[in-house]
This record gives C-alpha cells, structure tokens and sequence, in this order.
DNA sequence: TGATCCGAACAGAACGGTCAGTCTTGTAAC
DNA sequence: GTTACAAGACTGACCGTTCTGTTCGGATCA
C-alpha cells in the first residue's frame, strides 16, 4: 500500500494553492512555515511578506504586531495540528488501547512529513525569556491551552480503555510524546520512536 | 578588601565571584546565563558585555564571532550540566538501580534550583534554522556529544544493574529526562516530575 | 628605587546592515 | 469613488563587528 498520508509532495513552497486564498491565510500561513523552519527571531516581516506575496499595510492592517501575528500563527498550528494528530491517532483502530499505541506511528507520520520542525510551542518558548521581566506569559497559556486538548483527548481514550486513573495515564503518554518530539528535533533521529514505541508498552502494561 | 574590579555588584548577578574571574570566563559565564534565560538572538553582544563587564574588543578578540562564543558557551554548559547532574545521580546510593531512579531528584534539583531555563541545546536548536540551506550542523554534533555523553552514564549504570540491554534502557531514560525537561520548559509545572517518577518506574520494572 | 615600556583590558565611537513599524503612492476591481 | 491591496520608501532603533583611544599593572633596566 503505497499511500502515504503526509502532507506535501512539494519541491519548497509553503503551501499549495496559497495565491488563491486571502491575504490574512497567506501571511498566517508564510509566518507559520517560517516561524517554525527558521525560528521567530531569525524571520523577517518582509520575507514573510516576500512569501506570501502580501505587504506591510495588509500585515499591519490585520494582526496589529509581529507578535499578535505569532499569537494568531500558535493558534492555528495548534489546532491544525492537533486536527491531524488525533485522526491519525483514530486511524489505528476502534480498540482505545490501540489508539493510545498509535500515537507512536502518528508521530512517525509527523516526523518523516518532511516538514518536521519541531513541536511550534516549543520552538516558541525557547526563544523568549523563560524568567524576569520580559516573559510573555501570554505564551504559556496558550501552550496550557493546547497541552490541555491533547491531554483530554488522551484522557479520554484512556477512560473508554478501562485504565484505573485515566488522567496519569493520559500524562504519561504525553510525557512520552514530549521527550520523542523533543529528541528527534535536536537530533533528527527517528528511531526515538522505537524506543517510545517499547516506553509507551511499558506504560500501559503496568497502568 | 572593598576593591571591586568590575563595574557592578548587581543583586540578580549572573554568577557569584564573577569579578574575580578573567575577563574569557566572565564573558562565558554571562553568555550562558543570557543566551539560557532570555534566547540567543534576543540577547545581544552589548548586554553580556555588560553583564560581564568586559570590553568589546575582549570578546572579538578570544572568540571571534557571536556564534563561536556560542559554540563555546554550549560545551561549557554541557560539560558543566552532566558534571552536576551525574553527581546528583550518584548521590542516590551506591546501587545502581537506585542510581538509574535517582534522575528524577536529580532533575528535581535542577527544575526547582532557581535557575532552570530548559536545556541550553533544545533552547540553540529551536533558535536556528531547522533545515535547508543555513542549519548549524555543528550544533547537531555538539547536541550529539551531549546525548552520547549521558547516554554513556546511564548506559553503564544499566550494564550494572544487570539489565539485559542497558543501551535501551539508557535510551529509555534520556527519552523520560528529555520528555520532562520539555514538559517543564513549555509548562513550568515540576509535577510532570511524579509522571516521570512513575514511567521510569514501568521501564525499569519491564527492562 | 624609579623611569620606561608593553601588553591586556576597558571604554566607546562608528559602520553597514537589518529590524519592526509607518506612511505614501500606484493600481485594479467593483 | 471607494475599497483593497501591492510595492516600496522611510524612520528610529538595534544588531554584530571593527576601530580608535585610554587606562593600568607589571616586567625591564638604569
């Protein structure tokens, strides 16, 4: 079975058909793949703009601020991404404990895409100040916000699978998913999964 | 002996002693305060300088470049973190399987230290350009140095304790560390610290 | 001992480049 | 004519980097 679910056969652009959508989508859209590839601090307005084909007015007139842009791009990577991830989590099976499994070949979908740039919460929060003054605690909420609906969702699984405490178990996982997205951005190795595969068995089993 | 030779006794100061130090350590020891706590490309030349107390042309001309004091910075955090950290291991007995459970106050350490701003080497690779044509592949392999290192640690303390594949179980480890460090970076709740507890307990007992 | 020199380091001006953000102009559609 | 947008000049600030002075502690030598 040659089908392979990831997103783009695409040589480099950001996303297809973008000179059809609106400007808002295509800034949103620009920043998004750019903020995550190259890091926010290293992305310019304009090679946003350059990207997506839109301009200054159109930018400012929209979102107000670099930064309510990278709110608004945070918004929508989150629940794009938790859109994909829970389907290609459901895909493993109508069994709940074969679903809280298939987390490891969603994250394998998501790791051999070939847009992997690491989890954008992260990326996010490493780049700004994690203590003093400066900290964008706006920043944090948002990844609670999305932490949140990933844990729900896990939770939820873990319930139907007759787990004792569904909730730590949903924890665990995450915990999981956490380290293997972790190791494989700063190593770029995917046999993390193999062994998240074999920590996520242990998990359950003893659970 | 009231002679101070640097410009300021601050109180949120970097690193105690810092004055007594040569100028090449007091800019080293700044930058990696900075860089951790507010990001690489959000900190400039002219703070740690600053916060060093040193000139300009001292930082050109022993390091170069931003980015070679950077190369330096993450193979002093890193050499100092495992120094610290495998103490901590360590220090939970002489039993190697104590010691592989021992991580996780080892981590408890470092979260609730006061200081803690994720690991310095996810902070540089979220920071840089995750592909194409401008990634860091120095970054990469020093990321490597420093997962090989701990993996090395845990890999004898496993080969000890008699598990049948310590470099699994050595794996498995970094990936529960790894997982929670991320936890804790984006979220700041040092319970995820209890969820490791618990998952490396179901590794350990599986292994 | 005291004058002289030297290198290390500090202080800061200056440079070209880039940043986020503002504003003006041109243009096409309705 | 009005709206929506692209294109881009422009501003003030900041970036990393280079360069020019100046200070100062210690070695050298009379």
């Amino acid at each position: 079975m040659p089908y392979f679910p990831v997103p783009a056969p695409r040589a480099d652009t950001t996303s297809p058909d973008v000179g059809t959508l609106p400007p808002h989508e295509r800034i949103l859209l620009a920043a998004r793949d750019l903020f995550c590839r190259d890091g926010i601090h290293a992305t310019g307005i304009d090679r946003i703009l350059q990207e997506a084909g839109a301009s200054k007015m159109t930018l400012y007139s929209r979102f107000g601020s670099k930064e309510a842009l990278l709110r608004e791009v945070l918004v929508l990577e989150g629940t794009s991404w938790r859109d994909t991830f829970f389907a290609d989590v459901l895909a493993a099976g109508p069994d709940p404990v074969a679903r809280l499994h298939g987390v490891i070949p969603a994250l394998r979908v998501w790791f051999l895409g070939g847009r992997f740039y690491g989890c954008a919460f992260m990326n996010a929060a490493a780049e700004h100040a994690k203590g003093g003054d400066d900290a964008a605690p706006w920043l944090r909420d948002l990844t609670r916000e999305h932490h949140g609906a990933i844990l729900a969702f896990l939770a939820g699984l873990a319930a139907e699978g007759a787990y004792d405490e569904p909730g730590i178990v949903a924890r665990q996982v995450l915990l999981v998913m956490d380290g293997a997205i972790a190791a494989m951005m700063v190593g770029g190795d995917p046999t993390v999964l193999d062994i998240s595969a074999r920590t996520l068995r242990a998990v359950l089993a003893r659970a």
